[in-house]
DNA sequence: ATGCGGATGAAAATATTATTGCAGGAGTTA
DNA sequence: TAACTCCTGCAATAATATTTTCATCCGCAT
């Protein structure tokens, strides 16, 4: 059953095995196959910064029949994610699990899709403006949807702002006294709406706080506490939803926020370089 | 020079004025442009049943530079068709700060589509296996993957699994040493991977647990110390990842997981609804 | 019929692209 | 440190692909 594989597994098969310039080379087309499938020996050397013998060595030695017959593999990829496209049709021989995932892939795809078909372009952009005026923001959200909060506050963090996640711990629950006029405060709830963000919302209502929220449908109980609400599927209601549409949304927003204040966030970006590197943070580039 | 129509309407546009030859040369093309993107003139004659002379011709006759400016247009509309899914033509008249938003979601949808296209559903069953048999499930993440682990760990706990979280805290540090032959550890980490998570896995993999990656690239660090390494794309390096993928995939893995304990899995939650109501988690149901 | 103009293909000429031989260099071991 | 092994890039070479040349053919008007 070899050859049914396609080169990218072979070629991620035999990585360990690279010389330092080969990886350079496997790098260069994994990280966008159907990119190098158009390319010549000189084009892949120059990306992947080694010269144009180690390009053709590399091909026969992932076995294929000199450069030529990488090139064609790759394009084999291409041609098959043209035709069986974004429809997802694939081999009809998967087994029941096999369907369910890739029915669940597609449900996120739609979810997404779904969202942006009824995301309002300048709501987003109002949001928007309010993050980067701001300098302190709250963030409400409990249970599963922490994470999300996580992910938002992780970020905010990066670009300056004081950011307090509240998630139900008592102890944080008096920051939320400070909030008050001109601050932002973030909901984020999914049907089976937990009751403790409801009430954190209706809370910071009465202060006066501008009030954004991320949920599912306009009947959601945070609607009526928010002056801008945003809507994201999450797909069948289960006891296990699926939180990539939110998750697209906030990456949206906060790529949006960082690009609105490019200025100032590459500026810290380039502090925290010096910090993440006295710590140790990152994995060096891979040696040898 | 009005490069912004294909390459394909000048040919049609031009058709009328074609010599009998070319128009062949043409049918050729127009009926399947992404497969005559990868043909040299040799194939292209012998697929329209003319001579090579006629197809170099042609392509100068088409206002190209030669017949390698014909290949590249051709490959342009290729490109085009891949990165951006078809669907998502809502490109209208929308203001620059829209049209990086409509992008960014566009990004994600090609993420997902991306990953699962290049998974290996084999890889996914064994991993789905490994989970649902491990009572004692480890979850290695730091900083902005903090949210994944979190979310992991979070509906893992519903599924009634021991899961610890590592995240670099050093107070949960000691919980490492009691992982072992039999237990289970997911990694999760993307490019400028965090040295910490790298150390842990490393840790882990000489106590002979079963060890799950998710990273974005073979060519990570995580991969060669693990059992079974999933991938997911997360866009653009920047500094700001879009960590939706992986979201998507392990919402995947946990439904999967989920369905396939679905007897206790309904035990458990059988129980926790009396827990929740005890505790008054959810909102009652809005009146009306 | 005959000569003319455009179109075409075979093949030579040219340009491009891929491969290989070789020498230098980095790392490793004795 | 010397000897060895591998890896690598340069440059020469080989292989392919493309373009051009030129002879021919066909239809058409004189």
């Amino acid at each position: 059953m070899g050859e049914s594989r396609s080169i990218l597994d072979r070629i991620a098969e035999l990585y360990p095995t690279m010389s330092p310039s080969q990886r350079l080379i496997a790098d260069v087309i994994l990280r966008d196959p159907e990119s190098s499938a158009f390319c010549n020996v000189a084009d892949l050397a120059r990306q992947a910064g080694v010269s144009e013998s180690t390009v053709t060595r590399f091909a026969t030695f992932l076995g294929c029949k000199g450069f030529p017959g990488l090139s064609r593999s790759l394009q084999e990829i291409v041609r098959r994610r043209l035709t069986t496209g974004q429809r997802f049709q694939l081999t009809t021989s998967l087994g029941q699990a096999e369907q369910e995932i890739v029915q669940h892939f597609r449900q996120d795809v739609q979810n997404i899709a779904l969202m942006m078909e009824r995301m309002d372009p300048k709501a987003f952009v109002r949001a928007r403006d309010r993050l980067v005026e701001s300098p302190r923001i709250g963030v409400v959200c409990s249970r599963s949807t922490v994470s999300l909060g996580q992910f938002f506050q992780f970020y905010l963090h990066l670009l300056g702002k004081d950011v307090i996640l509240f998630t139900g711990d008592p102890r944080t629950i008096d920051l939320l006294q400070r909030f008050g006029p001109g601050d932002v405060m973030v909901g984020i709830g999914f049907s089976r709406y937990a009751r403790w963000t409801v009430e954190h919302l209706r809370y910071v209502r009465k202060k006066d706080s501008w009030i954004m929220v991320i949920t599912d449908y306009p009947s959601s109980p945070l609607v009526p506490l928010a002056d801008e609400a945003f809507f994201t599927p999450t797909g069948i209601p289960s006891h296990l939803d699926s939180l990539v549409a939110p998750l697209s949304f906030l990456t949206g927003l906060l790529r949006a926020v960082s690009s609105r204040m490019s200025q100032k966030a590459a500026e810290i970006l380039q502090e925290m370089e010096d910090l993440w590197a006295q710590f140790g943070i990152y994995e060096p580039p891979s040696s040898v």
